[in-house]
DNA sequence: CGGCTTTGACCAGCGC
DNA sequence: GCGCTGGTCAAAGCCG
């Protein structure tokens, strides 16, 4: 297996780099997941969900998706990962599917946006290898932190895809991740590891 | 020379 | 309306 990330985000052991989205999965309003205190109001996003896939030597897989027609204010971003890791922590166990979280009232007013996720990694380079190019296209050093925010686009044609890069501002050896968008195109890796290139191939959403 | 990064400028959203 | 802040643009420079 190639392009090993680990984190430990004080339950367990993640890895990350390969995402495994055999059977993406959207919670809409519609779906009846949001809890009825959030369902009143309009402008609250939408529900994200933790898709867990066991694997071997008693790795899994854990990914965050997430549907946002209304994408957090920009002060709440660290509050959205926070919550991510949150809904991780209180997961009851570890079978596949979508899981009901633990969510918190987060109001935002700001226009429709792309589908968005992110993630904390422990790891000391700042752009993981996820199997598609990125171009960086801007940097910012952010009031919340003294790290610069790194802002990078899919360099595929057509691919909207963006991802931001920063480090967490409590802990510099924590990377944080943001998606936005889904790609429209499978990973331009090479991949000689056949296992690890389907893996990649499960990506594409 | 093409692709990429760097970086200052600009713009839009948001809070006051 | 104004100032602050984050996100994006684009020119310049770097590198293979």
């Amino acid at each position: 297996m190639q392009n090993q990330n680990f984190f430990d985000d004080q339950d367990r052991s993640c890895h990350v780099g390969y995402f495994n989205f055999e059977s993406p999965f959207w919670c809409t309003k519609t779906s009846g997941t949001i809890p009825p205190s959030l369902q009143e109001d309009d402008d609250a996003p939408l529900l994200f969900s933790e898709h867990v896939i066991p694997k071997q030597k008693e790795e899994f897989t854990s990914t965050f998706a997430g549907s946002h027609i209304f994408s957090p204010q920009k002060s709440t971003e660290n509050y959205w990962v926070n919550d991510c890791l949150n809904m991780k922590r209180n997961r009851g166990n570890e079978n596949l599917g979508v899981l009901p979280i633990n969510m918190k009232k987060i109001k935002s007013r700001r226009k429709v946006r792309d589908p968005k996720f992110c993630f904390k990694t422990m790891s000391d380079v700042d752009v993981l290898d996820d199997g598609y190019k990125w171009r960086k296209y801007g940097q910012k050093v952010v009031k919340s932190t003294q790290h610069p925010r790194s802002y990078y686009r899919c360099t595929q044609d057509n691919c909207r895809v963006k991802k931001r890069v920063e480090r967490l501002a409590e802990d510099p050896r924590m990377v944080i991740t943001s998606y936005e968008g889904r790609h429209i195109h499978f990973p331009s890796h090479d991949e000689e590891d056949s296992e690890a290139s389907s893996q990649v191939n499960n990506f594409f959403w």
